[in-house]
DNA sequence: AACATAGTACTACAGTTGTCGTGGTTGAAC
DNA sequence: GTTCAACCACGACAACTGTAGTACTATGTT
């Protein structure tokens, strides 16, 4: 198996856009090529067949949406309340913006997961990961809030960003910022 | 085109066995015949290609969705107060883990929508006439909680069925009845 | 210069899929 | 008992897909 890297990561790249734009549907050989524009065949001579090449674009969607470390210790300098809770929610759903495709194929790749185990353990791992990492850094940071603030905060963002992903005229029409904060102070309580 | 609909409503919840288990890769003409099994080539009989396909499916998903009416009915009866609203979430999460399929086809189809105008226009209405409906239903039998109370608890169940739709293992080491309730409590205010 | 190696381009092929056409069957109306 | 429309089974076919194989190129080593 052929392995230069940048090529390699360019292929996974375009897997995960032709993911968000056509879905696993239209995930062949061939497209990837076409995304990535190179010659037909080259996707072929770096993933062996397709049971291989999905758990490697899912590895790379995590890799692009693992986030930027900086800008958690910049908001860090700000005073620990509410408030900061607050912009850490929209700085989550800024990400989401910003990198639609990512988020869109791990959507895919989720339900792929209902019917692969081992893309379900690798994405079971990841998620239970970082809820516990944002229960920890919660407490550490001594931000306002319990675990259970952390954990449904976590699933309303995850319902909210899926939401606005897939069928954004539905809450197009709410106010996103009173949005969140309405669910940021109840979920603190 | 051949309008038998009991035939055709068969095709169609086995085109939706075939989405959650196979995914919208899986998604054939011969995938469904065999599912519902009839002989090869009678769904193509019933719908004229996939694009034709596709929203029939969404209606049926749709149709098989909608809740009992007598089960809320039979709600109602008891003391409004947040114990109900529980019991209400209590209700959705039943339904969702007794029709699987059906969620997860919405699923599927929810991606699909990201491509196709008719299916996003179809669930948007949908989805978003349901939340409405919520809230007048929440206001009307003077259930606890205003507005938000039911927007955020929405966004926080689909994150949750979500997840324990596609990667149950993350929300299996949670306590479940503890989650909802404090959930509610918390979306209360 | 000769060679080895890794990466790349391209092609071939068998299996699958969407789609269309065609002929057969059923059952009710007259 | 003929007619007719709706329904059904089946096969054909071109287009597409996964996969494997093969030959070409670049680069570095001896």
């Amino acid at each position: 198996m052929v392995r230069n890297e940048a090529r390699r990561t360019a292929l996974l790249d375009a897997a995960i856009d032709v993911l968000a734009q056509e879905g696993a549907r239209g995930l062949t050989y061939r497209a990837i090529d076409a995304k990535a524009g190179v010659p037909a065949g080259t996707a072929s001579n770096y993933f062996a067949n397709r049971d291989e090449l999905m758990p490697a674009v899912m590895t790379r969607v995590h890799e692009r949406l693992m986030p930027s470390g900086e800008s958690v210790a910049e908001s860090l300098a700000l005073p620990r309340d509410r408030s900061l809770t607050v912009k850490f929610m929209h700085d989550i759903i800024k990400r989401a913006d910003a990198d639609k495709a990512c988020y869109l194929a791990m959507m895919e790749l989720r339900l792929e997961a209902t019917r692969r185990p081992e893309i379900r353990e690798a994405l079971t791992r990841t998620i239970a990961g970082n809820i516990e990492d944002n229960v920890a850094f919660n407490e550490e940071s001594k931000l306002p809030g319990d675990r259970m603030t952390v954990v449904s905060l976590y699933f309303a963002m995850t319902g909210l960003i899926y939401e606005r992903l897939t069928l954004p005229d539905v809450v197009a029409t709410m106010d996103l910022d009173e949005l969140v904060e309405v669910m940021v102070n109840r979920a603190i309580g």
